[in-house]
RNA sequence: GCGGCCAUAGCUCAGAUGGUAGAGCGCCAGGUUGUGGUCUUGGAUGUCGCGGGUUCGAGUCCCGUUGGUCGCCCCA
């Protein structure tokens, strides 16, 4: 029956299949950001909760009503980590890393928090994977950490049905005059407007572009848009990016409504999205930001980033069909226990050669076949048997049913000939 | 924080109008002593999410609660 204790509230254990596809999305992405030239990180799991509150702005939920915030027994103010961003900008700065050689290429993977409805694709704890370029104002560094996003999503084979759509949200002189046409226009549309948007309007009224009431939508085709309100430079930036884009070989859709939650964005604001996540399509998203170095009290570094969802990431590898399998082992099974020492040698000896090799732990040979059966043992080595001299052993092809004796040197030789074991044969 | 739907063995699920629970898979043990996967025989398992209520009697009705799920808000 059902345990009594629960894993907590958004929260879920990462066992077996869930686990490999967990894991093979941060390899992955791993991989195809060091052949970028990025280089991992880890910051805490908590910080001072002033580096979230601080970092993210007060117009976003994410601070307003979705931090663990906690005070500890020293009477500080401490909060889990709602995103990596923040942390890394404060990482930067508290290693006096704004003096080494900018740009400082950032990688991270990890668990964050936040304290919402769960649902699918969304939970209390979960994680993500993410890079930060730190110190650059050009925009190649943008085209560059988008290309890389989308690189990690075909490596994981999952890029099919999801695109990349890009927009600006200027400097602070574009986004300043664009959200002052925004708040006369909508304004003058008050009464058509949802009484979510209402609430936008005075508190971030470039959020009504993301809403996804009819109502809103319909009014948002005759407002006006941020691209008549970029200054020159701001314009020439995000012509910039999507040329390099091009070259990097991204498909791109330009959205003007995708304006980002978070706060500290300026300039290019992008996310891929996809249909097949339900409500909790976008799979990686991020932006330039270029002030939040500066909240944390270094100087101005201009930077750009992005963070994806591991759990979104991995139910597209799982629809995908893309589970990594499960190591399969070579069993080595006593014939009785007085072959039990002998089969411990035998174990170490495949083991020192890099084959997965696992022994049942009791039972008589019937028994730890079958058992070498359920943990899908691609095949068996019999230590003990009759027909076998000193040295020698019996291998079984568990897929095929076929065995052979033959010397406990000739094994590894002999998995990699029927084809089990590539990565024996590297180690030997 | 708001609304809809759901909650029965490890898993997937069945249990018309209320009468103290079932299947398949899986698991365990046999089908003689050193060989699994197929087949076959037998076996165990659930306080029917939790707490109240209605009733002679509730998995089945009502209320609450917890969790999941879908959508909104927001966001990865």
């Amino acid at each position: 029956m059902a345990s009594p204790l629960q894993p907590a509230r958004g929260t879920h254990d990462l066992i077996g299949e869930g686990f490999r596809r967990h894991q093979a999305v941060i390899d992955t992405a791993r991989r195809i950001a060091a052949l970028y030239g990025f280089e991992e990180w880890a910051t805490p799991i908590f910080e001072d909760t002033r580096v979230f509150a601080r970092g993210l702005g007060d117009t976003s939920d994410v601070v307003s009503k979705e931090m663990y915030s906690f005070e500890d027994r020293g009477g500080e103010s401490v909060t889990l980590r709602p995103e990596n961003t923040a942390g890394v900008c404060r990482a930067l700065v508290s290693n006096g890393l704004t003096q080494s050689n900018l740009p400082r290429k950032v990688f991270y993977a990890g668990p964050m928090f936040r304290y919402e409805r769960p649902q699918k694709g969304r939970y209390r704890q979960f994680h993500q994977i993410g890079i930060e370029v730190l110190g650059a104002a050009e925009p190649l560094a943008d085209a560059e950490v988008i290309a890389c996003g989308w690189q990690i999503q075909q490596a994981l084979g999952i890029e099919e049905g999801t695109i990349l759509e890009i927009n600006t949200l200027g400097d602070a002189a574009s986004r300043e005059a664009y959200r002052a046409a925004l708040v006369t226009y909508f304004t003058g549309h008050a009464d058509q407007l949802s009484p979510d948007s209402r609430i936008r309007l005075e508190k971030n009224p470039l959020r009504i572009l993301d809403s996804k009431d009819a109502g809103d939508r319909a009014l948002m085709a005759e407002a006006p848009t941020i691209h008549s309100h970029l200054t020159a430079e701001a314009a020439a930036f995000y012509e910039t990016v999507k040329r390099h884009l091009a070259a990097f070989g991204v498909p791109f859709r330009e959205n003007p409504r995708i304006v980002r939650g978070l706060d500290y964005y300026s300039h290019t604001a992008f996310e891929f999205v996809t249909e097949r996540l339900g409500a909790q399509g976008t799979v990686m998203a991020g932006g330039r930001y270029n002030g939040l170095v500066e909240e944390m009290g270094g100087p101005p570094t201009p930077s750009v980033g992005w963070a994806a969802g591991i759990e979104r990431l991995a139910m597209l590898v799982e629809t995908a069909g893309l589970t990594p399998a499960a190591p399969r082992a070579v069993a080595v099974l006593p014939t009785g226990e007085a072959a039990e020492a002998a089969a411990i040698e035998v174990l170490q000896f495949l083991r020192a050669r890099g084959v997965v090799a696992e022994i049942a732990y009791r039972g008589n040979l019937k028994r730890r076949m079958e058992r070498a059966n359920r943990i899908g043992a691609a095949a068996a080595v019999l230590v003990g048997a009759a027909e076998a001299g000193p040295g020698e052993v019996v291998l079984r092809n568990l897929d095929a049913g076929t065995q052979a004796v033959l010397p406990l040197g000739n094994v590894t030789a002999a998995l990699v000939e029927m084809g089990l074991f590539e990565a024996a044969a590297r180690a030997t």
